[in-house]
DNA sequence: ATGAGTGCAAATAGTTTGCAAGCTG
DNA sequence: CAGCTTGCAAACTATTTGCACTCAT
């Protein structure tokens, strides 16, 4: 199991804190959907499972960025440009294979980061990242047309 | 290099009227500015390069969506949820190193694919894609800029 | 001639920005 | 109190859809 899972909310809060960013009830309540979810979210069911208004997704994304610039979550993008986002181990980060049917999302043990961004640095990049995701139809789904 | 440098205008061309494609002079432009086009573009530098008017990028995405049902153009997408285009050697597919800066784009020489592809499959799953990007700052950049 | 392809307009989806008002430290 | 945050409206970007017209086969 990754381990994002035995991060704690007073560890991510605390690393909130440390970015300068302050505790609002908002920040507070989306962290423990982030955290409470078992798979990426999207921005709009992000806001709908914390319960704001629709007007609020604004919100949500703001958020979305600061939790980003704190190194607390990562951005996935999906085939048709869109993002979901998750938590991260604090800097860490994950790939996944997700379901184009489902959407079903599991989370990859591999992460080929290493060695890509030592090619990265030897070609002469810097502020390196990347983004390596996997789609497919699952077996369920496959089964389930056919 | 890669091979879909080798690949000629006529083997494309052949390829389109394969999948049942008519050759209009909308898409035999699109494929010789996609052939001689040294880098991805999006869809709008696409269209520029054609020659066609602003309205026509319609065109382009319809174009370019049945390139990729066609096996011959793969998309890249970007941090910010965007997407270059590129064309494969019929069904091959590239990674890439982006330079967030300048945009510009090498290509990278691993294909961490079969390792995916396999992993992916053990997991039950089929019609497996994937995307890798790596996103930094090229060498030229950096120095520009401090 | 028949249906794929095109051009134009308009709609959508996802995300970002501006600004006044509210809340945190 | 100062300034980060929020809420609401509106703007934007990238992409998609509808429809009548045109062109390739």
């Amino acid at each position: 199991m990754a381990s994002a899972d035995t991060t704690e909310l007073s560890d991510i809060l605390e690393r909130l804190k440390q970015c300068g960013l302050r505790m609002t009830r908002n920040r507070q309540k989306l962290v423990e959907v982030l955290m409470e979810s078992d798979r990426p979210l999207s921005a709009d069911e992000l806001r709908q499972e914390a319960g704001f208004s629709s007007t609020d997704l604004v919100t949500v994304y703001r958020n979305l960025e600061a939790f980003q610039s704190a190194g607390i979550l990562q951005r996935i993008p999906l085939e048709n440009g869109s993002q979901l986002f998750e938590l991260t181990d604090l800097g860490d980060h994950y790939h996944h294979l997700i379901c184009r049917e489902c959407h079903k999302t599991e989370r990859l043990e591999v992460c080929l980061g290493e060695q890509l961004s030592e090619k990265a640095k030897t070609l002469g990049y810097s502020k390196i990242a990347h983004v390596l995701e996997v789609y497919g139809i699952c077996r369920q789904c496959s089964t389930a047309t056919g």
